[in-house]
DNA sequence: CGAATACTTGATGAGACTCAAGCGCCGTGG
DNA sequence: CCACGGCGCTTGAGTCTCATCAAGTATTCG
C-alpha cells in the first residue's frame, strides 16, 4: 500500500509547529510506501532497543513515547496525536518505547525509502534538517521549562500546550490520563490532581469531567512561566 | 580571513558526540568565510532576539548560552568548550542569549554562506539532518533525565559530563562558577554547594579547589541516575 | 449492581529554597 | 608587606513545596 506522507502536516511533539525558517525550502511533494497499522490502547509499538527500520505518522489516536527506569518508573518523552510523525532515530535503534495511548491507527514508512530519496533530492534533505532544527528548539524549550519550573508551572504549560491543539479553543480535552501527565510532567499523580484542583478554585480553568480543562485566562496561566 | 570548519569536530553541548550513524554520510569537506572574535569572560555575544546572521564555533574558553526570566532568573541552556558549534537557530532570531563564561575565542560563520552551500551539495545537506537528529537524541536525554532528577543525580550527571572531555582523567577542572551550575542544573548555589560538600564526606569525590573536582568512585555516580 | 480502576483529597515527612552569617581567596591601596 | 574590601564559596536555621502513604469518591465496564 502506498500512502502519501504529507510532510507539511508534520507536526512536534504536542503542539504545532509553525513553518521552518531555515533556507526556506517548500515542503517538497513525496510519495512513500506506508503500511497502515492499528492498535488498542495501551500497546508498545517498539520498544526502546528496537532496530530503527520505520518510523511512522498518527492518523488518529494518540501515542507516547516513554522510557522505563530500572525501578519501574517511567518517563514519557512526548505524546504525538494525528498528523505527527515519530520514530525518526538518528542512530540504528529507538532509544524510546512507543506505546499507544489511546486506541490509534498510525502508518509505518521504511526508513530505507526516505534515506534513499533523500539522496536523490536535495531539497529533501534541507527540508528534514531545517524540520529537525526546528523540533530541536521545541525540545530544548521544554527542557529549559521542565529543568526549572515549579508544578504550577509545568501543569500551566502543559495545558496550553495542549491547546495549542484546538485553535482557539477554550475546551480541552485531553486523551491522556493523570498517570500520563504525572510521568510527562515528573510529578506524581496526586501533585498533578491538586495543582488542577487549585487552579480551578482560582478561577484559572474549570472542569467539566476529568478528561476536560476549560481554560478560562490564560493570560494567567501564562503568567506563570516567564 | 577564511577558516575551515572542522565539522567533525562539532559537538553538542559539553559532551562529545558519538559519530552521526543515520544513513552514513562521511563529514563532508567544507571550506567556510569564518571571522575570529575574542571575548573577555561574562559578555554577552548575542542577545535573545537579535537576527540570526551567523553561528559560531568555540577555538577556546567557553561559552554559555541562556535565558533570563522576567523576575531575574537565569536558565542556562548548555555550555560550549573548544570545538563547539552553536548558535545555528532554525528561524530567523536567536532564541537564546550567548555569553562567554571565560575569556575566550571564537570564529563566526556566516549562516547565508552554509545555506548557500547546503543548496549545492546534497551531502552537506543529509550530514547536517543527521547531525541535527543526534543532537536532539542528545537534548531529549537531559530533559528525560533532569525532568525527574533529585539534587545529587543532577549534580552527578553533570560531573560525568564534565569528565568526558577529559578523557579517563579523573581529575576534572570546572571553567564555570557555582551559580552558572546552578542556574544550569535548576538548583540553587546552596544545593549545589552543599550536594558537592556532600559527595565529598561520601567519599564519591574529592575538592582539591573549588574550581577542581576528582571523580573518586564514577560508578556511585553513575548508579545514581539508575 | 458490583468490582476494578481512575481520580481526588488529606496528613505527614523529606528535600530543596530562602535568608543569614561566616570563611577564604584575591586584588588593591596604604 | 600587611590591612582592607569585595566576591565567590560554604554552612546553618527555618520555611515551603512536593512526594509518600492513606483514605475516600467517581467512573467505567462487565
Amino acid at each position: 500500500m502506498s500512502v502519501s506522507l504529507a510532510l507539511a502536516a508534520q507536526h512536534a511533539p504536542i503542539a504545532g509547529l509553525s513553518p521552518a525558517l531555515w533556507s526556506q525550502p517548500a515542503a517538497p511533494e513525496l510519495q512513500l510506501a506506508g503500511t497502515v497499522l492499528r492498535s488498542e490502547a495501551d500497546r508498545a509499538l517498539y520498544v526502546e532497543g528496537d532496530e530503527a527500520r520505520c518510523f511512522y505518522k498518527v492518523v488518529s489516536g494518540v501515542v507516547r513515547t516513554c522510557r522505563y527506569l530500572s525501578d519501574g518508573r517511567r518517563q514519557i518523552d512526548g505524546f504525538y496525536q494525528p498528523g505527527d510523525v515519530f520514530g525518526i532515530e538518528a542512530g540504528p535503534a529507538h532509544c524510546l518505547t512507543a506505546e499507544s495511548v489511546t486506541d490509534c491507527t498510525v502508518i509505518a514508512y521504511c526508513r530505507r525509502s526516505l534515506e534513499t530519496m533523500m539522496r536523490d533530492d536535495n531539497r529533501l534533505s534541507q527540508w528534514f534538517f531545517s524540520h529537525a532544527m526546528t523540533c530541536m528548539a521545541r525540545v530544548r524549550e521544554h527542557s529549559l521549562l521542565w529543568r526549572h519550573g515549579r508544578a504550577a508551572q509545568k501543569v500551566a504549560a502543559f495545558l496550553l500546550e495542549m491547546a495549542e491543539r484546538g485553535e482557539s479553543d477554550p475546551a480541552v480535552d485531553l486523551p491522556m490520563g493523570r498517570q500520563d501527565i504525572a510521568d510527562y510532567l515528573g510529578l506524581t499523580v496526586e501533585t498533578v490532581c491538586r495543582t488542577l484542583s487549585h487552579m480551578a478554585k482560582e478561577g484559572m480553568i474549570t472542569l467539566p469531567s476529568s478528561r476536560r480543562v476549560v481554560l478560562q485566562d490564560r493570560a494567567t496561566l501564562r503568567e506563570l512561566n516567564s
